[in-house]
DNA sequence: TCACGATTTGAACGCTCGTTTAAACTGGTG
DNA sequence: CACCAGTTTAAACGAGCGTTCAAATCGTGA
């Protein structure tokens, strides 16, 4: 079921460790924030040794992008590859994404500073990140020219998703009361469950307002 | 309608152009990878001269986070105030917040680096944000419990919309096709749309996958 | 044990940036 | 014109950071 996140990478595993610490740092004080000596602080390593496997700051961030959008990427193919309806497919792309970004990704996914990238790294991002998008947005509209979802941008409700989804990082709290599984379920209920076709009583006019509190 | 921005920020003219300008620079760099000069030269001045109106670098931060804070928190006030069904205030409040955020605040409202601010600043705005969290959850809440929306976790359910929302200003482009308008709609009747009750044939078990593509 | 490539170190270098400060400028008032 | 508070400037400082590099260390096969 999972992914072999070692071999994405296509690094050693000290470039993976440092990536994750990299990604860590990013996330907690953001690209430009995060000094080279933390993230090599943390894994008891001194800052010219990064040096070693990367050629800079900037490669690290590129390399964090391309590895997390490459775990996405290979996912999404495992969830295009199914035969199911696109309510299930999308509610495995969010569950299985949202465990990725929490569990395996230290919540670092789409969040680090895309901005602080070369124009031409920014390029080969932007080029991957695209593809994923596009995939989802492909699922949506299947459900709404099926009629299973009732009529929307696709565009638009993708960007929601990944909103929502992405904003996760801003507020989880591995040692809080929810766990990751939970937050993913109620992400997909609400977020999938919201796509649904409605009977003609819920249309623009909402029906009468029922306070028995 | 619109709010009176200037009014609450509680500075003079020239800390609001400050404050904008400074906003527009960490949105597109960050906190640390804008400059004070970044900001100065956007309007024509020195970085010196900055240290006239502000402290310091991060007093600007601050002011930032607490205008547009300011700015939300006056807005759900006035949701709040209405005699109106959750779905309507649901929606009038994206509705806004979205306008907001694209067309006054320059696409800058939650999205500035939090962790940047020194503890007790962070614990202040920290303290206004959960105001409006608050806010937006009881009018979920509201409508859970009248049974207009299905039921649902509404911590959970605020949370995507807020992330939704303001992951906006990480792919909207002013120039391109979409206006704020369209964007607000769209996000409006997803967001709001999809927390309607469902009929029984729409529970767990998806209903028929009819394909006619 | 020796040799040699892979890996790591620690110090040094420049450069950028936030901040300070004294001096200069502005516009209005007596 | 003289004065003065409010505002702006230009230059300088000092600290932090990304990067480089020559030397030291490690690990392994002969």
């Amino acid at each position: 079921m999972f992914l072999d996140v070692a071999k994405l990478a296509g690094g050693s595993d000290r470039r993976i460790e440092i990536l994750k610490s990299a990604a860590a740092a990013f996330r907690r004080r953001g690209y430009h924030g995060a000094s080279v000596d933390e993230i090599a602080s943390a894994l008891d390593m001194t800052k010219g040794n990064l040096y070693y496997y990367f050629q800079n700051k900037e490669e690290i961030l590129f390399a964090c992008h391309d590895y997390s959008l490459d775990v996405l990427l290979t996912l999404m193919e495992q969830v295009r590859a199914e035969e199911s309806p696109p309510d299930d497919k999308l509610r495995k792309l969010i569950l299985a994404f949202v465990h990725m970004l929490l569990d395996e990704l230290q919540g670092t996914a789409l969040t680090l500073d895309l901005q602080a990238l070369s124009p031409l790294l920014l390029k080969r991002i932007i080029a991957k990140r695209d593809r994923f998008d596009r995939g989802l947005r492909e699922i949506i509209q299947q459900g709404i020219e099926s009629g299973l979802f009732r009529p929307g941008d696709a565009k638009l409700i993708g960007f929601a998703i990944m909103g929502a989804v992405n904003w996760i990082t801003k507020w989880f709290d591995p040692a809080g009361p929810m766990s990751s599984e939970a937050i993913g379920r109620g992400f997909a209920d609400y977020l999938v469950g919201g796509l649904f076709a409605l009977p003609a009583s819920y249309s623009a006019v909402s029906p009468g307002f029922n306070s028995n509190t």
